[in-house]
This record gives structure tokens, sequence and C-alpha cells, in this order.
DNA sequence: GATGAATGAGCCTTCATTCAT
DNA sequence: CATGAATGAAGGCTCATTCAT
């Protein structure tokens, strides 16, 4: 019957449109922010009609959530795949660092630092953004902190809260992107990806024995 | 003592609404972003007319400006401060960091990790916010990649980028101030400073050897 | 005859709105004057909202220079023919004053006596108006200059600062439309038409002899 | 008693402001307009605070209407002397345009050719303004239309509306007035009488044969 | 009287969203 | 389905006017 390849072929097309219209929008989304960012540019960009949008998503606020959900449910995958393959939790660590840093290449994939949404309360506007932001967080949150926890207990990391140390290793993350964007390098990631296995592993610091006095005061 | 502090009364009275804005404006900064924000709320949060704001501020985004100047010359000096004083560059290194922690707690102060504006592009709106912004930063980034320059020429820090460095360790400042945020805390800092200086000092790991064969990966 | 009226058909509506607005702007800009005169009031006027304005004027000066150039280089090209058909300079001079004074009664159209901008410096606001307006009224002085000139060369106008007399000839067209405007007559061109030649060829006063003593003084 | 000539004082005082504060606005009236003159820039001119503005005037067009009326009565006042003198109603002509001509240069006054509000409408904002041009208008027009019905009573001017004569002989001056301006010249008036009164006398155009026929049509 | 900080109505302009074609 | 002209709510900003000092 060809009812269903056409509904097919229709669904394809379809799918292709919201592809075009996320990407564009995705660059929109680095190079103007979330609020200076018109639905006309995004229209002009990934060229269609302004009204076309609408087909597609239900609002600016609904384009950006499906922004992230696209983007979001991607490396949240990657996380998950690098934590249940097999090796101890520092292994599985260093696994998920080199995903993470890997995104920041990708697609000029800007999202694991695009942080400021966490900051805004309830009352901000773009609220599904923020919602679905901290929604995505929240869950990648939980997923590292399970793996500092069984760390910390099999006593392979220090003891510390194991949410605070997934913030950290989060915020050597976003540090490289906005070094990578600071910097304009193409290869930020390259750079700093041995640099923040020695940080974790040993630390910044050469001379222990000095340091060992700082940390008694 | 007539006259001098008749000038003076009205002086206090000035810098007295100044300050009163600001703190409304800062408030509102955090809850709803730069964008969202507007003078009216702005205005009512101070308790003013819409029109008193234009007799303190040129524009939204000249007291945008003033907010991040008065909080942002606080934090440089005293960063400054404690790499003038006396000591080895990894002694520095934890005094800074330690002063980055105390302005997570300080008047609900967020802009330590008022990240995004970094990420975009020249078109975004509130161009003055964001540039000054940007010319804060670059001035801790020069600030601290000295100190790195200087305690890895002197094999204090390991050999790396002086510059990611710096980077990296704003990213943990920002993340400890995220975490506080997320996790309502109201001093987080307080949590973070032992487990980064940790961290700086000698990583996260406990079981050197089995990192030392993830490295060689 | 598919495709090129579809196209066509646009464009005349588009051109059609462009007109709407443009009388609605007219008749606003004579009751109430470019400053008083509101988008607000013009988008009623014309029947359409706020908005719709910017679709067609990229700003409220922008539409006012339309309004000027409009009109201006209907007159312009007018005057213009009646200077390069053939005939004496007095002849083409009273040719010139039939058009001007024709203008008067054409679309309710008071533009030829919008001189106020001429006399604002430079602070004024609505630049672009002014500047128009100065261009238009530039254009229009040199080309009657040249006329008086070759007239005063040739020996059939009197002998003075030709560019003097095109500023008094403007200024007697005007004064027949604020006396059109004063006096609420329909047809003030028609009467005032005559009297100006007169006064062109031979003045107003019939007793040369007395006014030969006058001079004298 | 000491009452009286203490309040003579201050009435003085008072009139000196006044007049200041008029000087300073009718400098602003010409640069600027009407409406982008503001008060505050009135006050800054007058070398007073803005609220002192309004121990004078009741409002900004209260302001506007005192402006007009100080120099319009002076105007009125010293054309009524010109036409009261002895001799014939074309001397009388005479004099008044040399007395127009004359506040070209007085006070850089630009008044005599502020037309601009003798198109306007009731809607108009500044009402007042407007209503008390036209009425010094009126007055003016008042007059000298009575000295050109005597004069065509006596067969000393053209036969025509002597309405419409005095509407064209005002628009000489005004035109007079934009040249100077435009011109930059200091002297216009100088330079325009005795063309006008060659206008007035005898017209522009020498051949007055041709003339003749052209009349014919 | 004089001041000028404060007010708030009202303006121009933008832009997410709708809907007739 | 796609379009893009039209909408109108809302924002930043100005400025005439008021009033406590």
């Amino acid at each position: 019957m060809p009812a269903s390849p056409k509904a097919t072929k229709k669904e394809i097309v379809t799918a292709f449109r919201t592809r075009e219209i996320l990407a564009a929008a995705r660059k929109l989304l680095e190079q103007r922010g979330p609020e200076a960012m018109t639905m006309g540019e995004i229209a002009a960009a990934a060229g269609v009609a302004k009204g076309t949008l609408y087909l597609y998503f239900q609002s600016k606020d609904d384009l950006i959530q499906a922004l992230i959900a696209q983007v979001g449910e991607n490396i949240l995958h990657d996380v998950e795949v690098s934590l249940v393959a097999p090796g101890t939790p520092p292994e599985k660590l260093i696994r998920m660092v080199s995903v993470l840093l890997e995104y920041l290449n990708r697609d000029r994939l800007l999202f694991p630092i695009y942080a400021r949404e966490l900051l805004q309360g309830e009352g901000a506007s773009r609220e599904g953004f923020r919602r679905r932001y901290q929604e995505l967080e929240e869950k990648f949150v939980t997923l590292v902190t399970r793996l500092f926890a069984d760390g910390i207990a099999a006593g392979q990391f220090i003891s510390a809260n194991p949410r605070l140390l997934t913030f950290l290793i989060r915020g050597l993350v976003r540090a490289t992107g906005y070094y990578q964007k600071a910097e304009g390098q193409a290869d930020a990631a390259k750079e700093a990806l041995p640099v923040i296995l020695t940080l974790i592993s040993s630390g910044l610091i050469r001379e222990k024995q000095s340091l060992a006095e700082e940390a008694a005061l």
C-alpha cells in the first residue's frame, strides 16, 4: 500500500526540516543568546518562512527546549555508555571526561557550558528552556554522583561529597569550553584532556611537601 | 558644620539610592537574567518610579555595567592583593582560591559565575554588559596566568599552558557557585574549599598506580 | 497570465497600503505637525496596527521623508518641465508659477509651504526630515536661480541677486498657500495667479510717479 | 512707606528674570523648534533651575505664548505706527515693509517667518502657542488689509482682494527671512529692501510688451 | 522664592504569534 | 503545507510637571 511509505516520506521530510531548523537555531543561540535570537532570524537562517517554524514547534520556548533535548539526550546517552562499560570508577571517570570534551568539538557544540540558566529563579522568561536545561543537568548529576559514590566507597576517590565532586568535574569541562571560545582555538579539548587527567590524578602542584603545610592551615 | 554636611547629605542620599537600585537590580539579574529583567521591575523593586532610574543610570545597559563594575573591581582588587602578598606560587594560588570562594557567600554574590556573556558574539544585545564582563575576565585571566607562568617556571606547577590552568581553576570556583545555587546551601564554599585544595594538590584519585596505566592509554 | 499577476497582486496591495499610510500621515502632518503626530495616530488613521507601519517604513522619520520625497519629486519634475519648455525667461517664470500654484489644489497639498524646517539648526529632532526637505529646497532654488540668472543676463529681469529673486517668488507661492488655508477657500490659487502675475510684471502700485519719489528717499 | 518700593523691587527682579528666560527660550526656539526644545534646556540656558520656570510661567505652552506675545506686540506696534503716520497708502506700504524687514535683523528675530503654526488644525499640541500666533497674524492681517483697501479705493493699488495682497506682502518678508537664514547672511534685509520695493512698484520684468501678451492668455 | 529629585504618562520600536491566502 | 503580512503587547526611554526641602 502506498499510504504507509507516503506517510513515511512525509515524516522524513518533517524530520529533515526539524533538524534543519534546529541546526540553524543552534548556531544563532550561540551567537546571540536565547533572548536576542529572534524567530525571524531562525527562519531566515533555516531558509523557511517565519510561520513555518510554528508548524514544527509550538513556540520559541518550545523550539529551544527541543534544541536542548536533542543535544542533551545525545550527551546523556554517551555519558551513560561510558559509565556502564566495564572498568574501575577512576577508569570510568576518565572515559566520561573524554566523552564530554569531545562534545566541545562536535557540531561547534557549546551546550555543555550553557550554564547561566541554572542560576535563574522561577520568574524568568523562557521558563521551559530553563526547566528543561535543569532536568538535563539533574540527570547528569545523578549519573555521575553515583559513579563518585561508588568510587569513594571503594576507596578509589578522595573522601568528599560525591555531588560536589560531580559539579567540580563538570566545572572543568565547562572551563575548557570557555577556554576554547575565548582563545578561538579549534581544538582546546585535545590540549585540555591530558591536563585535566593529570589534575584529577595527581593535582597541579609538584612540591607536595610545601602543600602539606598549607593544607594544615 | 553647616555647609559641608548639607552638600554631603545630598550626596549620601544619592549614594544610598544608587546602592538601593543596584541591590534591587542585582537580585533581579540573578532571578531573571539581564534581558528578562525590565527597568519597570527594577524600579518597582527599588521602590522608585521608572524615570528615576534614569537619574542614576543613563540606560539599562549602563546600569548593568555599573553592577558588574561594582562587584568586579572588588574581586579583582582582592585577587590582586592575594597575589602580591609574599609566598610561593602554590601558596598564592591557594590564597586566591580562598578569596574567590569567599565571594560566593558575600552579598548573595553570583557574578563570579556569570559566564554566559563570554559565549556570545558581537551581535548580541547589551553590548556594554558583555564587553565590560569580558574586560573583567581578561584582567583576571592575565593576573592569574602570570602566577601560573611563574610557578611553572619554578617547577612548582605541572607543565601546561598557564592560561588553560587559569580557566580550569576558575571553572572550579564557578562550579562551586552552581553547586551552592543548585543545592540551596548557604555555605557551599566552606565545604568546597578543602576539596578543591586537595584536588589541586594531589588529585581526586587515590590509587595512583592504576591511573598511571590509564594515562598510558 | 498566472505567475506574473500573482506577484503583481502582492505588489499592488503593498503599493496601495503604502499610499494609504502616506495619505493618512499627510493629513495628520498638516493637522498636528511632524512632532505631535504619533505613529499610533497614523496607524489608526490608516486603519492598521501600529506595528504594520514598520513593515512599510523603517521609522517615523523614514515615513516623513517618504512623504516629502513623494511630493517633492513630483513638484521638482513639473518645475523642471516648465523650465526646459521653449520660451523666454519671463514666459518660463510665469509657467513655473502656474505649476507651483496648481500644487496647492492637488491632493490637499501643503508641502510647498512647509517651510519651518528650514529654520532649524542641527540639533533639531527628525534630522532626516529636515535634511530631506532642505535638499528638495536646494534643488528647487538651483533650478530657478538659473532661470533668473539667464533672464537678468538677457536684460529681461530687473538686476538683482537671482537667488534672492528665487526666494521671493517662492515666498509669493507660499503666501498663497497660507492664504488658502487661512481663508478656508478651495481655490485660492485661481484667484492669486493673475494677481501674482500682475505683481511680477508691473508691480502693485499704479501711480508710478509718486513711487519714484519714494524710492529716492 | 517701604512696602511699595519693596514690592517694586520684587517686580523688577521678576521682570528681569522673565526677560532672561524668554531670551534664552527664544534662542532655543529658533535652534531646535518648539517641540524639541525642552524645559530643561531653557532652564539651563537661562541659568535657573527647571522648577523656577514654573514660577514665571504656568507651562511650556504658556512660556511660548509669552514669547510670541512679547515679540508680536512690538512688531504690531511698529507696524501700526508706520500705518498711522501721514502719507499715501503706497508710502505707508513702503514704510511698513521697511519696518518688517528691520525685525529680521533685530535680536536674531525669526518670528515673522514662524509660519508653520498657521497650518495646523485644532488637534495640534501647543494649542496655546498656535492660537496666540494666529491671533497675532489676524491682527496684522486686519491692519494691513485696511491699508490695501484704502489704497485700492483711491486707485493707488491694483485692483485685487486686499486680504490676498496682505498675504503676498507678508510672503515677501518671510521669504527674505528664509533667504537670510539659508544664505547665512547677516543683513539680507538691506539687500532685499530695494528689490522688494522695485517689485512692488514696477514688477520684476523689464520688457512690458511681451508680458502684455502673456497677461492676455 | 528657588531648587532639582522624583514622577509617570506617553512615545517609538521590536518581535512572538496568528491566519488568510 | 507553506507563507509572510498583520497584529498588539510590552519594553526602553524622555520630559513636562510637581513638591519637599
